[in-house]
DNA sequence: CTTTGCACCTGTTGGC
DNA sequence: TGCCAACAGGTGCAAA
């Protein structure tokens, strides 16, 4: 998917043409996403106004008159903003017909994304309440990261890639951001010095930022809200760059499988 | 409580 | 060329 940066990139897409917007028509192809659109969500979403496009996580929400509408890219989603033109293809879900004739049209061929339409605060929806700090945000520090770590025996990647601890670090993003920290993946969480983790903070602030500049990652499915691809693949460091020389060093990457995903680093600049 | 592994899907890739 | 296994950017949940 879409990590953070791609999310937010297509926040940053969509937010200009459908702010302001009257939702009016809702078309759903095929319910069966992560969680089933339930019966009536139609009904309660059109003639809704959007207020606002604003990310919490790697979550769109989407606030109206009503309530939000909270939507997940999964692992190969993309909203795209079109015009009339271009017919529904494959694996084009959801559609949002809006007034200025513009179509915020949802595509996820593996189905892994969701959404829901959310009445009264948002924030204690259930798939948000427990989420930890943004890493943009301030309230993310070092001190934060050190404390939660204590006692953790868990590989410091699969750490920061839990979204109880922070959010919107996914597996691209995780090996990025700990080669720039100069810390080995499979450190136990619970082994960072507080100074390490001063680093680590900054790694993830740095790659998530530069990547939102570059308009995120595309490997595969990912495209912007105008259908394009992101440019920040070129910048990577070591994810998907087994046995080809560090960037820093010239040391060949190494990779691994750590909980299941595909982990890399550099073992002469990580330790 | 923490940790681990599975599940949900389709599409692409690489080895034979 | 064809077939099949492995793998792909997420994350909630059950089980231990």
């Amino acid at each position: 998917m879409p990590e953070l940066p791609e999310v937010e990139t297509t926040r940053r897409g969509i937010a200009g043409v459908v702010t302001g917007q009257t939702i009016t028509t809702v078309t759903i192809r095929d319910r069966r996403l992560r969680w089933p659109i339930p019966a009536g969500f139609e009904t309660a979403v059109a003639g809704r106004r959007i207020l606002a496009v604003e990310r919490r996580a790697k979550y769109l929400l989407l606030r109206t008159d009503g309530g939000t509408l909270l939507i997940h890219l999964g692992m190969s989603g993309s909203l795209r903003a079109v015009d009339d033109g271009p017919p529904a293809r494959l694996h084009d879900h959801v559609e949002l017909g809006l007034g200025n004739g513009l179509r915020l049209r949802f595509n996820d061929p593996r189905r892994f994304g969701s959404f829901h339409y959310v009445t009264g605060d948002v924030s204690r929806h259930p798939l948000l309440a427990t989420l930890g700090p943004e890493p943009l945000a301030e309230d993310f520090t070092a001190e934060l990261l050190f404390r939660r770590s204590r006692r953790r025996r868990v590989a410091v990647k699969q750490f920061i890639m839990d979204a109880h601890v922070v959010v919107g670090v996914g597996n691209i993003y995780a090996s990025e951001a700990l080669f720039r920290a100069g810390i080995r993946p499979g450190r136990a969480a619970g082994r960072l010095t507080l100074a390490d983790c001063g680093r680590l903070v900054g790694a993830i602030r740095a790659v998530l930022s530069a990547a939102i500049d570059s308009g995120g990652t595309t490997l595969r499915d990912y495209v912007n809200a105008d259908g394009l691809p992101g440019y920040f693949r070129q910048r990577l460091f070591v994810y998907e760059r087994r046995d080809e020389p560090c960037r820093r060093c010239s040391t060949a990457i190494r990779s691994r499988v750590q909980g299941g995903r595909a982990t890399y680093w550099c073992p002469r600049c990580q330790s």
